[in-house]
RNA sequence: GGCGAGUUGGCGGAGAGGUUACGUACCGGAUUGCAAAUCCGUGUAGACCGGUUCGAUUCCGGUACUCGCCUCCA
């Protein structure tokens, strides 16, 4: 068997990794806040995970890898979003706005993942389906000492988990020097995070032994892996962004919560995207979201690629230079791809490449090497392990039928010969090439391929 | 201030202590009515300083620069 070797943060080593259970593969991966469409840096750690997902389930079996998800659809942005709803005439109540809000949010996150390539995973709890276990953790984290209640809040306290700042490599006390957190008066310690806090008339809440309120962020993902995971899994993974002190806080809450019980294995950090050379922002006017791309004509399978072409552990940075380079890529191996039976297994330098920690770009060039020595089938077979050249994600490459053009430009190109006048041959071919098609003229005939571009409402200025 | 990542040829980007990465672009050649596609080929690297070594882009130390996180933003 492959032995795959993943870069744990929590250790800051590479690791051969080794499942707790062979036969149930446990990994949980923090999903959106479901308050908007999902932008370009969203979707990295979703490609990231899939290909990790996908990988697991080739080494260890389809199903015997379980992979959850969360939805987090109590959040201050989406009630921002339903009250603004609300206020703009909406007759409706908050609670219902704000669950359409999320339905439909999480409805565009599936829509736009799905056209990444990215499995479904196992499981995609939402937070607010997981209330009642959020409770019961935090009632088990005050009667032992770890919580307090103060002023209808419940707050983690932080001091009293020795191993605080472990993950992240910081101190307690360095935090605090650095000053950005928040003080409150019901905290005992700056440091504290809330558990659990009151929400009034005009936001969601639920019952509780403090009061209707909310669970704060953290809480969530702890609640959540262990209902569906266990006290103890094998991989936990996110952004990096996330490290502190959102996975910080996590492991804060589960290790008091089920000492002795080891919580995640394994941690893994996917690093930030930029674009064009910096920080994706509102105000840079550089941000978007994948549907936007999508909606370019950038098709998901190039968006997928061009990711893959960054090892995950190193700052991405999507220019439209590397799409456009992705898509002629795809283009061409999925002409080299087309009607070959995919090999029965992938590719042994492509499953080391993946297997070494995900490298992805590694595995990328395993790719070009096949399809420079004319092993089709082994390029379509590892292809898919890495969710590129998939039958699902096929539909961008026109299907138009160029025949008809084709006949009409082969007996032109026969008669200019005899007359030795190509102008009606070469205005019809700028033509086809200014929608995009790529021309190819030899002895044998001629052929026409949708190129780079493709404009299929151009040709119709050819009929 | 704390934590972390990075710096390879025009661009993207990999592995390996010593042998051509690879892709793409450019250039030359074959082919073509001209092109495209395809094939062949040349050239272009390893931020800087020092150390280890017979030999380092690859290991170690330092410097510079870039970037990110520390703000419920993946």
């Amino acid at each position: 068997m492959v032995t795959i070797r993943l870069h744990n943060t929590a250790t800051r080593a590479k690791e051969d990794f080794a499942p707790i259970d062979p036969l149930n593969v446990r990994m949980y991966v923090c999903g959106p806040t479901v308050y908007d469409r999902a932008h370009i840096g969203n979707a990295r750690p979703v490609v990231v995970f899939d290909v990790l997902f996908r990988l697991l389930r080739h080494v260890y079996g389809e199903g015997h890898v379980t992979y959850v998800r969360n939805f987090t659809d109590v959040d201050d942005k989406i009630n921002a979003t339903a009250q603004a709803r609300k206020a703009g005439g909406d007759p409706r109540s908050l609670e219902v706005l704000i669950h359409e809000r999320t339905d439909e949010t999480i409805g565009w996150y599936h829509a736009d993942m799905d056209a990444l390539g990215a499995l479904r995973p196992t499981h995609e709890p939402r937070a607010t389906d997981y209330i009642g276990q959020m409770v019961a953790m935090i009632q088990g984290l005050i009667s032992s000492g770890h919580a307090y209640e103060k002023e209808g809040h419940v707050l983690f306290r932080v001091r009293s988990y020795k191993n605080y700042g472990a993950l992240s490599g910081r101190s307690v006390d360095d935090m605090i020097a650095g000053a950005r957190v928040e003080v409150a008066p019901f905290k005992e310690d700056p440091m504290d995070f809330v558990l659990w806090k009151p929400s009034d008339a005009d936001l969601p809440g639920w019952d509780s032994p403090w009061g209707r309120g909310r669970p704060g962020w953290h809480i969530e993902c702890s609640a959540m892996s262990h209902e569906l995971l266990g006290a103890a899994f094998d991989i936990h993974g996110g952004g990096l962004d996330l490290q502190f002190p959102h996975h910080e806080n996590e492991i804060a809450q589960s290790q008091c919560a089920h000492p002795d019980e080891g919580f995640a294995k394994v941690w893994m950090h996917n690093e930030m995207l930029q674009v064009e050379g910096k920080k994706m922002s509102k105000s840079l006017g550089n941000f978007f979201t994948v549907r936007d791309l999508l909606d370019q004509g950038i098709p998901g399978e190039v968006i997928r690629m061009v990711f893959l072409g960054t090892h995950y552990g190193k700052p991405m940075d999507w220019t439209t230079e590397k799409a456009a380079q992705a898509e002629a890529t795809l283009r061409k191996w999925r002409g080299l791809v087309a009607g070959i039976e995919p090999a029965p297994s992938p590719l042994s330098g492509v499953l080391s490449a993946l297997a070494d920690d995900l490298n992805t770009a590694g595995a990328l060039a395993e790719l070009h090497a096949a399809a420079g020595r004319g092993d089709f089938a082994g390029l379509a077979a590892s292809a898919r392990l890495m969710g590129l050249l998939t039958p699902e994600l096929g539909d961008w490459v026109r299907t138009v039928d160029l025949a008809p053009y084709a006949e009409r430009l082969a007996l032109l190109r026969s008669e200019a010969m005899a007359q030795k006048d190509f102008s009606a041959v070469d205005s019809m071919k700028a033509a086809l090439m200014a929608a995009g098609v790529e021309v190819r003229m030899s002895k044998a005939g001629v052929e026409l391929l949708p190129g780079p571009g493709f404009d299929a409402g151009k040709l119709e200025a050819l009929k």
